[in-house]
DNA sequence: TTGTATGCGTTATCAA
DNA sequence: TTGATAACGCATACAA
């Protein structure tokens, strides 16, 4: 590998004119071009652990999420990376599958590797104090999740009223009794997408029913435990609001056992799953979080703080989710 | 930050002995006390960039896939990393979005990063001379789709008879117009599992329709496309078999739409999509490849070169799929 | 087993 | 504008 000492000579300039030209300063015309075709000559790449080690910079940014393989988060990091990435920055991408030691572990390695930036989705309170302890000296962006407490930089999605303006639908639609499968009790967004559910409850005079409230696990399997449930009871409810991704596949493939039918049989509200609004038939309504804008704002909310760029810290975003709504709600009197 | 020598002068040895300890080497049990209370009180770390640069490793191993948001990829990175990472390398993942240009970029980049090896789908012939060039001094391993005439390590699945073995199913079941969703014609998984339709044929002495044969795009619009044209066909195929998770999602969509029912309207056999497989009523046949073990093999593979050994190259693994029968096959006469 | 000293390739300071 | 040089933090050869 070529070193900076070896265009040097080969240009016939110092080391220091070299380094100059590759970080932009100024050089006489006549030696740019020498030095121009030097580099092209021996092939010349900076090498990144050398200027790193005298900048103190990686041009590494962290990115930590629970699983690798949820088309919601992937779909975030790519467009994260895309804007990331034009800004010469690369990326380490950890997940750590929801396990909040395996969090841990994943956070040190970051560290380890003296990433310049961290954006993560956090598994919840569990690591507060490292995050707050790394976010000191290394800028950390929370998206999807925020940690209750936290000083920290957040990209959210409205999960409230993206909830609140599904169930409002079904009631407007004629529904009384409406079924909701939520996430983990603890979990950060199925908190709030409940709260919506209650809120817009309590909003138009409804009483709550306790058992049409579920909770899973965020995964497939919950997802149709729940829904099963909800069909089994006594005085099953006439529609049912599924509050993520996996659950809501969970859901459909319980339905489809079941040989129950949207909406003759039950109303359907998804979330995210934006394959299966259009794979199901008829096409399922969804709630949609603007994915590509969340990783958007992230990056750039990123970018800006590794600018040194500190104003509004800490600041928190809050993007609008979508309310798609397809043929699977039946109007009911 | 606290430096190696701060932890030699905390614990009063030589920063020579300090590093010693560090990686491995023998230290008199008295000062490794020391040592490592020194470590602990200064929260030390090693500083990857000033290791690297005088190791000229960067303990960082790049990935590079067509998409971030395919599952298929994504299982199979999330199971290389977890090997990769105890050995304490990191992850750059990029994708280039099946973008020739992009492939080269992001190859660029990764080189940029001196990556120390390189794990990667690639697109086609389209960047073999880089590849070949990088592969000089930095061990890539090539998984899903192999390089005509490269000389490279790869680990693919054997699409040949994954191909034949679900085809077979067909014509064991009585079938005779079997209609096959390819991937696009230069694609090497493409190619080879068409083979794998073509060489059935031949052993049971089928006449091959080539208004049976269609090209998608490995996208769910191709596979939705080109399901369409086969049941719009003079005579449809009693059986389709469609080779890829996008297009098994979208043949189901045009199933659905179209009002066609599995089995009894076609026969179907899907790729690689296991949620699908549980999702639709009946649930679909599926040829499953082997992500999981690609993923592992690649790793132990790179990670093999890494460590200089050369042995076998270029090394190729074949790793069987499963064919997965369910309910989506009509025994016909 | 330990310590001294050198160099990895770059950036940045300062004098010319 | 340019060049000589120090320093970044570490690993290692060699001497002790």
């Amino acid at each position: 590998m070529a070193t900076i000492r070896d265009v040097a000579n080969y240009a016939g300039v110092s080391i220091a004119t070299v380094s100059k030209y590759i970080n932009g300063g100024n050089v006489l015309a006549e030696n740019k071009v020498l030095i121009e075709e030097a580099i092209e000559k021996l092939n010349y790449q900076v090498n990144i652990m050398a200027r790193g080690l005298k900048t103190n910079k990686t041009m590494t940014i962290g990115i930590l999420i629970p699983s690798l393989t949820n088309l919601f988060f992937t779909t975030i990091i790519a467009s994260l990376e895309s804007i990331i990435q034009t800004e010469g920055y690369s990326t380490i991408i950890s997940n750590y599958q929801e396990d909040v030691d395996l969090e841990r572990e994943k956070l040190e390695f970051l560290a380890t590797r003296n990433v310049d930036g961290i954006i993560m989705v956090p598994s919840g309170q569990g690591n507060l104090d490292l995050i707050t302890k790394l976010n000191k000296d290394t800028p950390i962006i929370l998206i999807d999740r925020n940690i209750e407490g936290a000083q920290l930089d957040a990209v959210l999605t409205d999960n409230i009223n993206g909830s609140y303006t599904a169930v409002e639908k079904f009631i407007a639609k004629g529904h009384r009794r409406i079924g909701v499968i939520c996430g983990p009790k603890e979990h950060y967004t199925a908190e709030e997408r409940l709260v919506g559910y209650e809120r817009v409850h309590r909003d138009y005079k409804l009483k709550i029913d306790p058992e049409l409230i579920k909770f899973g696990d965020y995964q497939l399997e919950g997802g149709h435990r729940a829904l099963t449930q909800l069909l089994d009871l006594e005085v099953p409810p006439t529609a049912i609001f599924v509050t993520n991704y996996e659950m809501t596949l969970g859901a459909v493939i319980a339905l489809n056992e079941m040989g129950v039918s949207i909406p003759q049989d039950v109303s359907i509200i998804g979330y995210d799953n934006l394959e299966l609004a259009k794979l199901v038939k008829p096409p399922l309504s969804m709630v949609i979080q603007p994915m590509e804008a969340i990783g958007k704002t992230a990056a750039q909310l990123l970018l800006q703080r590794l600018n040194g760029d500190r104003s509004g810290f800490p600041s928190l975003h809050r993007l609008e989710s979508e309310l798609m709504i397809k043929d699977s709600i039946k109007r009911i009197d």
